[in-house]
Parts: C-alpha cells; sequence; structure tokens
DNA sequence: GGGCGATGACAAG
DNA sequence: TTGTCCTCGCCCA
C-alpha cells in the first residue's frame, strides 16, 4: 500500500538505527530462511529508496531489495525514531523527533500516535501510515504475525511482513532493477529527472492516468497520489500522453517532487496544502477529509461541486472531476 | 466471526 | 483484462 513517500521514511529509519551496526538475520515465518542466511551477523552500510523499492546493503557487498507490494509492513521496536507531525502553521514541513528525547509532539488535535516520541521502548508499524504500539517488555520483542525478515541490531529490531519482493541481490543486479525505473525525485537530480519524466511520456498513447502509475515512467507514485496530482493539474486522465502539453508534464513533475517531500517530511499524504491554515489542520487530522478527489466517489467536488466520478482502470480505481478536468 | 477491499506488480491468455 | 501473490483492518452480522 505504500506510496513511495512512506519507502523513503522507512529506509531513513534504517539509515538511523540500523546502518553501521551488525545485524542478526532470520525468518520467524521460514519462507526467508536461506536468504536470511546470506546476510545473517553482516553489518548494514546503507538504506535507501528508489521509488516503492528500498534497498539495504550489508558489509558494501550484498544487498537486501525489499518491495511492500499491497500489504506489506515493517514492524519496528526498541531504539528507533517517531517522526512529530505537526501541521502548526509555521511548521508545515513537520520536525524529527530523535529517540529518547521528551518529544512533546505539538498541537493536542494532531494525531496522536504519530506525536507521540519513544522513551521506552515501543512497537512502531510503518506502511501505508505508521501507528505507535505498545511499549515493549523485553527485547528483542516476540515477532507478531507471519514475519518473512527480522532483522535485528543491538538496540533494534525490524520485522518484515507481507512484502511482494524481498531477495538478497548482487551489485549489478541492483543496478539492473533501478535502471528500470523512471526517476524518483528524491534520488534524481531534479532537471535530469525531469527531463526523464517528460521524454518517457511525451509521444505515448498511453492515457496520462496510467503513465503516472507507471514505475517505469516516473518512480513512487500510486493510486492516491495519482487521482491527487491530475486533479492539482486539472488534467483529464484520459489524455494521451502525447496530447499532454511539455510544461503540463513539468508541472506533474515537479508538483509530484512537492507533493513527495510532504509526505516524507510528514508522514501524511497531504495533498490539499492551499487550504487556509486551519482547513489543512482540519484535513491532516481527518483522514477521511485529506484528499481534493481520492476516496471521493459521488461527493460534490470541493472546487465546482460536480459528484466526483470513478472509473476502473487498469484493475485501480480512477477518481477525478468531470468537470475540472476535462 | 466471516467477507471484502486496499495507497502493487506481475504473469498469463 | 484476469488471476495470483499475501496480510490486515474494517464492516457487517
Amino acid at each position: 500500500m505504500p506510496e513511495g513517500h512512506s519507502v523513503h521514511r522507512i529506509a531513513r529509519q534504517f539509515a538511523l538505527h540500523f546502518v553501521d551496526k551488525p545485524i542478526a538475520a532470520s525468518s520467524p515465518q521460514g519462507r526467508f530462511a536461506a536468504g536470511a542466511a546470506e546476510i545473517d551477523g553482516l553489518t548494514m552500510t546503507d538504506a535507501r529508496a528508489v521509488g516503492k523499492q528500498m534497498f539495504l546493503e550489508f558489509d558494501h557487498r550484498i544487498w537486501l531489495r525489499v518491495h511492500l507490494g499491497m500489504y506489506g509492513a515493517w514492524d519496528f521496536a526498541g531504539d528507533i525514531t517517531a517522526d512529530a507531525t505537526t501541521a502548526s502553521a509555521n511548521g508545515r514541513m513537520g520536525h524529527t523527533n530523535q529517540r529518547g528525547t521528551t518529544g512533546q509532539g505539538g498541537s493536542a488535535n494532531d494525531n496522536e500516535e504519530s506525536l507521540a516520541s519513544i522513551g521506552a521502548p515501543r512497537r512502531l508499524r510503518m506502511a501505508e501510515q505508521e501507528r505507535l504500539g505498545e511499549a515493549i517488555d523485553s527485547f528483542p520483542p516476540e515477532p507478531i504475525g507471519a514475519v518473512r525478515v527480522r532483522l535485528l541490531a543491538p538496540d533494534a529490531v525490524a520485522d518484515l511482513r507481507g512484502p511482494t519482493a524481498c531477495q538478497v541481490l548482487h551489485p549489478e543486479e541492483v543496478q539492473a532493477v533501478i535502471a528500470k525505473l523512471g526517476p524518483d525525485p528524491l534520488v534524481d537530480d531534479t532537471d535530469e529527472g525531469r527531463e526523464r519524466f517528460v521524454n518517457a511520456a511525451i509521444r505515448k498513447p498511453t492515457p496520462i492516468g496510467l503513465l503516472l502509475m507507471d514505475q517505469n515512467v516516473v518512480s513512487g507514485i500510486g493510486n492516491v497520489y495519482r487521482a491527487e496530482l491530475l486533479f492539482r493539474a486539472r488534467l483529464d486522465p484520459h489524455t494521451p500522453g502525447k496530447l499532454v502539453p511539455r510544461e503540463t508534464l513539468e508541472h506533474l513533475w515537479d508538483d509530484w517532487t512537492y507533493l513527495l517531500g510532504v509526505g516524507v517530511a510528514t508522514g501524511q499524504m497531504m495533498t490539499m496544502d492551499d487550504l487556509a491554515d486551519d482547513d489543512y489542520r482540519n484535513a491532516l487530522a481527518n483522514r477521511d477529509d485529506r484528499h481534493w478527489v481520492y476516496h471521493r466517489t459521488g461527493e460534490p467536488c470541493r472546487l465546482c461541486g460536480t459528484p466526483i466520478v470513478m472509473e476502473m482502470a487498469a484493475g485501480r480505481k480512477l477518481y477525478y472531476c468531470p468537470a475540472d478536468q476535462s
């Protein structure tokens, strides 16, 4: 379920608390026993995200590639970071609460789960959303559910459940995977990334609504950001890529860059940032009421009142305003 | 306590 | 286009 912003946040969690630490790897569920054995006892040397994929490096020579797919999740516990999410007037970008700080997280109506800081060792689930769980009474805690792989550092542990992909790769294999992916605003230089995206989209007969979801065209966009980006651009999702003006494609890239930055900073897919501060805060707090069109079938468009339309596109639900996006 | 949908991605036909 | 991977939270009884 996670779109690109979540994966970058998870990679940051690993960078903060697992990189440069020796890792005991295991597969409590058993399905990844062989892979876990390959990295068991090695030191994690890098953690990075490209689009929806995450790559963890061990001893500068071997990588673990993880893709969470629809329902994958990482459960962290121990010495980890819970990011504070604030929507205060001067704090839209949020801030990172390092572990162990007293963490008064922000105003009272913010998301209390995201805001709490981790004083005592706690569980933290990182998937499409982040949820702070109960304190643990011993370390490491027992795995919960079907854990494909457990990565245990001296003071922190990460359990992976339900991934689409989890495999050990050599450096050249990692390069091959990354080479096939479209640009990621947080990985690729902006000008070069924008040009790659535009060139990949501008001649295609494929509808722009499908191109934005194609990870070979641009990395990290999922069903929520797809719908919201198209609405923000007032663009008809059915428009073939070759009929979308270059400047509109450039704008889509720039807006994706912006939304991804907000998402990584706050942990929220906040796409209605041009509301007044009070409304913005309210939208952030109310998860069902924070998007322009996503998941709003039949509800009035926030701009023109026309009922939002939902249709299936390549097996996924596509939401748009038939009046504003025409 | 059962059924269903989900913020992916892929292969098969 | 459809089926499959695989898991969980939510909705409804």
